[in-house]
DNA sequence: TCTTTATTTAACCATTTGGTTATTTAGTCA
DNA sequence: TGACTAAATAACCAAATGGTTAAATAAAGA
């Protein structure tokens, strides 16, 4: 899978408020479907195929222990998320930067 | 709009790789319609939709002048989804700080 | 073996998305 | 005014998304 359809996908993925939850909680840990659907408000097949999104889109990984398949969390793809967005800190931060200016030279009139 | 709908709009308006193409040329500076369709293999029409998603989102804003809706990137848009995926910064660095630690132990043992 | 638990799959449905072509609107300029 | 340019809107379509309920699968436990 190139880059752009990897970014795709985990954009994709992250624009739903269930899946986010999910991915909060298992911040915290491995967690199973049941554990993950637990706070969500929708059937577990709802919760299952958020989950798959999820795989699919290597934001998360599944074990096997017994009828259970926990999920656990995969950063490394938030990781690819965050240095995409960092493409842009230079622009958002100018935003500051400029207000920094501003507030320097009311300061500097100030003082003289 | 509340900011689990922002991050919603956002994120879903990311997912598309045209709309990263546009917000990537406007962070060179403002450009109309035409200019962003350009080098996009798509329609006229097609174009002002995702330019609408990228609007609704907050990630652009739009100017008129004449006959031209000149677009500008919104990059405090992208500070927030940067914020958002900064919450998990710490658990993607903790992977390296466990590799380091593999690597410091190894080099340890090689000193000793 | 029978039952229960965890999860997935199937089938279905409404809505959204992403594209198209044709038309319309708005502004410029000769 | 009339022709041209920039952009949006309308109408349409296929495919994807996000949900449902019912049924199937798989493993554990009595």
């Amino acid at each position: 899978m190139n880059e752009d359809t990897k970014l795709d996908a985990a954009f994709s993925a992250l624009a739903h408020p269930a899946r986010r939850a999910i991915l909060a909680r298992l911040a915290q840990g491995a967690a199973t479907v049941n554990v993950l659907a637990e706070p969500l408000d929708m059937s577990l097949p709802a919760v299952s195929k958020h989950i798959r999104v999820l795989e699919n889109a290597g934001l998360i990984s599944r074990g096997k222990d017994a009828q259970f398949r926990p999920c656990t969390l995969n950063a490394q793809t938030l990781e690819t998320v965050a240095n995409w967005t960092d493409q842009y800190r230079y622009i958002w931060e100018a935003r500051f930067d400029a207000m920094d200016n501003i507030l320097g030279s009311m300061k500097g009139n100030k003082d003289e």
